[in-house]
DNA sequence: CGAGAGCTTGAGGCATCTCAACGGTTGTGG
DNA sequence: CCACAACCGTTGAGATGCCTCAAGCTCTCG
């Protein structure tokens, strides 16, 4: 049974959560779906706006241009929500799938009132949740403006492993991470060339490894040091201490 | 008297909007306070946070890093509200300036509160206005991911375009904007000296006029081209017709 | 009259892109 | 069981879009 353990462990960073409320949202939501690989997660089904939420896996949002280039918005684990943003704007131009497998729950704008009504200090939870991913994407988006190529990376690294930690998915800067190297470059802005050649970098300069999916950050202070880190714009948890 | 037309103008996009309510607004926000050019909007007081709606003039957001460089992230017209991200997020990296003259309200998290209860269809409205300017941060991550230079401005001068119409501040695609090439550049991850020369070509291509502030869209259709430009993220008015 | 802001132009450099290719792994259908 | 495609990571060589450095001009403001 999923226990929505992952958005709790979010949701406690910012208020005390009420147990009794999470059981109300778990009745909400219904029954889980189990998804394959690069599956999509449609935003629009039928003219109503839906919207999901990651029990386990990873996915993304992200915007296709009329050139084929492709530019990722969202890039959600655990815990986070997918199409919330649509839900009140409205707007169809966004897509979303699956990265790997995992598991979600399927919700709609009706969901969202009646949250309001029946729990409302668990809606405002979600209200600052979301407002805690846009906090991300403007944060990409001095990423994308005004951070070279490694700068990028070093703070995609450190936003990922602090993100992840949350959500209990890190421990001593070591996590799994199934994004290619295509993916984190059309999240950057980069080519996926480019991202291989960084990462070569980051690891011949024994910042970080990164294998198999695996990766583990071995000088945080150092890699700090070169993305101008400072996740304030997060969630208020510190930063990782220790690399052990 | 400033009467929040161009906030009401833009409302009527997403809902009709019940003039007793705006007047509620209008009593909460108190009087306005004109402001100089270039003058600081904090956004966190005494602890507190605060936001600013902007009845005149354009304001913006930016944060800074270590470097010394700038992002610009939001680029705040008539009608627009300033610091409502940060309301919630209660992050305090992020930093707000008019750009010319201007007449703005001040207003805190308690008033929106107070909306909520009073007039609860106004601040259904205000959370729309919200995620449509989520959705102008997104289109600039996408800018600055997978669009080159020249396209860059060409997008950014048609979104202008479409909100300054939206509240009466363009007609037939002639406006005026007080935005420094230096302001764009940190807005559209460029130089200025590269916004410089890719706002030459699109004059001496005769696809717009740009002079002393005041712009004219010369060329709706091949602009939009070169953009890849589709309004869907907007609000759903549809794009200017005819540049007269 | 000087300072500052904004716009413009030139010359050279480099970070990143483009094009091209190879090897390993996985899944799939014949 | 094999052939093949698809995906992923990796590397090389060359091109280029944008940046950096440098300078001069105009206008406004005090």
């Amino acid at each position: 049974m999923y226990t929505l353990t992952a958005l709790a462990s979010k949701l406690a960073c910012h208020t005390v959560v009420d147990p009794a409320e999470l059981g109300v949202l778990r009745e909400l939501l219904g029954r889980p779906h189990v998804f394959d690989a690069r599956r999509e997660l449609p935003l629009v089904t039928e003219g109503e706006h839906r919207a999901w939420l990651i029990a386990e896996g990873w996915a993304l949002t992200y915007k296709l241009l009329p050139t084929g280039a492709r530019q990722v918005i969202d890039i959600a684990i655990a815990g986070d929500m997918i199409g919330f943003r649509e839900l009140l704007l409205r707007n169809t131009d966004t897509n979303a799938a699956m990265v790997g497998p995992g598991v979600v729950h399927e919700f709609g704008i009706a969901m969202i009132e009646q949250l309001f009504r029946d729990t409302p200090a668990l809606a405002g939870a979600l209200m600052w949740a979301s407002s805690r991913d846009e906090g991300l994407v403007v944060e990409r988006l001095v990423d994308l403006g005004r951070r070279s190529a490694i700068e990028r990376i070093a703070h995609f690294v450190l936003e990922l492993e602090h993100r992840l930690r949350v959500v209990g998915l890190s421990r001593m800067c070591r996590f799994r991470c199934p994004l290619s190297q295509a993916v984190m470059a059309d999240a950057l802005g980069l080519t996926p060339i480019h991202v291989n050649r960084t990462l070569r970098e980051l690891r011949s300069s024994g910042l970080l490894s990164w294998r198999d999916g695996s990766v583990a950050i071995l000088d945080y202070a150092r890699l700090a040091e070169i993305a101008g880190y400072d996740p304030t714009y997060l969630d208020g948890v510190p930063p990782a201490s220790a690399c052990g």
